[in-house]
RNA sequence: GCGGAAUUGGUGAAGUGGUUAACACGCCGGAUUGUGGCUCCGGUAUGCAUGAGUUCGAUCCUCAUAUUUCGCCCCA
């Protein structure tokens, strides 16, 4: 037997009801938001990613899906969303004849080679949006609050942890202080932290390990190393999450795992478990760095898996079942070539009707027809047939009546 | 890349070094000769992840592999 690859999964079943009832939610939110779809390839060149998620980056050293193509092309599964989008913006000129911001939402599946574990698998699904062309710190909290609300939409509570890395300069001089503070106090502190002090230093700050260290709880803080326009820009921020009526906390340790990211960053994290269920921040050097012109962005992405995994606890599975209006049951084969005429007719009336395809017992299609949740069941018997006639029962009621073949449709309709 | 746990029908699972692998749900059929959802009766794994090994004999013991799952790292 073939089995599927390590970490993937068949999306189906209640997964499958709850992912098609959130990708309605986003649809409708990114109406009322005005973003545009933008769908861009599965695969990429592989230097996009190096050059875009950063070259030391734990995604691009050991995490992506790499292959050469038949015409010895080096190509890449994409690893996260953003970085095809930036390429697709500068190629395709998206800013060339506009002065507003362009405001863009995907979802699509993500590949990164890693152990599976609970919310991580190799190929996922994230949401995200990205906006471009304005460096607006209203727009950061409109960003913010399309994540925020439709967690919110979706019933699910989340609080969102910010925190500002600054500009390129408050950013680098700050990690300076931290490496110097950090230096020799390094052999208190665990391996990880050891390689990172070299790697990513800010990643010091969210180690799960050393969190209750005395040595991480004197840490410099970033706070004190913001420019002046970095931290009013912080304020601004806030200031406008406010208005916003927005659920969130400071959090001077969320630095985001992507190098791309300056100014404000975030994280949605789920009230109930306290699990990451999405991340952002403010992108200003991306398009440049990736020879486009110097265009401001800012996005959050959102792991549709792990969104998943949260709504299951407590949503109302029933409200997502399939259900169809009418089951029309049949034994004989000239019983079955009226009902699938009758079932054409219906379905493309926008009446959702099932019909016998498996030669079951009466029985069977009774148990099938409930289970189905059907409101009306049209019982087809050769008698009634040859005069004309069909049987329509209420399968509420249980009232059964006869009605002209003809008029079928339009009881149905009239009745739903 | 590192560590823990698991793997028995469609599903939830019990179980044993030795003839037919419990039980329940589901499904199918019958009682009910074309109107059910209750009840009763019957059927439903040629098989216990895969491959080696130990043994007279392995689903059960050992090893390896794969997958699942939960952590770490990392991230969504």
């Amino acid at each position: 037997m073939i089995t599927k690859p390590k970490g993937t999964y068949d999306l189906m079943g209640v997964d499958a009801k709850i992912y098609t009832y959130i990708s309605h939610e986003i649809e409708d939110m990114m109406v009322n938001y005005n973003y545009e779809l933008i769908r861009t390839p599965i695969f990429e060149a592989s230097e996009l990613f190096h050059r875009s998620v950063g070259e030391t980056t734990d995604i691009v050293t050991k995490e992506t899906y790499d292959f050469k193509d038949r015409g010895d092309r080096s190509i890449t599964l994409r690893p996260e969303g953003t970085a095809g989008v930036v390429r697709s913006l500068i190629e395709n000129k998206l800013y060339g004849n506009r002065n507003d911001c362009i405001k863009l939402y995907y979802n699509g599946t993500m590949y990164r080679y890693e152990r599976p574990q609970s919310g991580r698998n190799r190929e996922f699904t994230q949401f995200g949006i990205e906006v471009f062309n304005s460096n607006d710190p209203m727009i950061d909290a409109e960003v913010i609050s399309v994540g925020y609300y439709l967690l919110n939409n979706l019933g699910i509570e989340a609080t969102v942890a910010i925190n500002s890395l600054g500009d390129a300069e408050s950013r680098k001089n700050y990690t300076d202080a931290l490496v110097k503070y950090l230096k020799p106090h390094i052999n208190d502190l665990c391996e990880d932290c050891q390689t990172r002090i070299n790697t990513n230093p800010l990643r010091i700050l969210d180690c799960k390990v050393d969190k209750d260290s005395e040595i991480l709880k004197n840490v410099p803080k970033i706070s004190d190393y913001l420019s002046k326009e970095s931290k009013e820009r912080f304020e601004k921020v806030k200031e406008y999450l406010n208005i916003l009526d927005i659920n969130y906390e400071v959090n001077e340790n969320i630095v985001r795992g992507l190098d791309y990211y300056d100014e404000n960053v975030w994280e949605y994290i789920a009230d109930s478990d306290g699990v990451t269920l999405g991340g952002g921040g403010r992108y200003n050097h991306l398009v440049e760095t990736l020879d486009g012109p110097s265009i401001p962005a800012v996005g959050f992405a959102m792991g549709m898996e792990r969104v998943i995994l949260n709504i299951k606890e407590n949503i109302d599975i029933k409200n997502l079942d399939q259900a169809v209006d009418v089951y029309i049951m049949s034994v004989s084969e000239e019983e079955k070539m009226h009902a699938l005429e009758i079932a054409q007719y219906l379905r493309l009336n926008n009446v959702a009707t099932e019909i016998n395809s498996a030669n079951l017992s009466m029985k069977s299609q009774f148990k099938i027809a409930d289970r189905l949740q059907a409101k009306f069941l049209i019982i087809l018997n050769n008698e009634d047939l040859q005069k004309g006639l069909v049987n329509i029962k209420d399968n509420a009621t249980k009232e059964e009546i006869k009605v002209d073949e003809a008029e079928v449709v339009d009881w149905i309709l009239g009745n739903i």
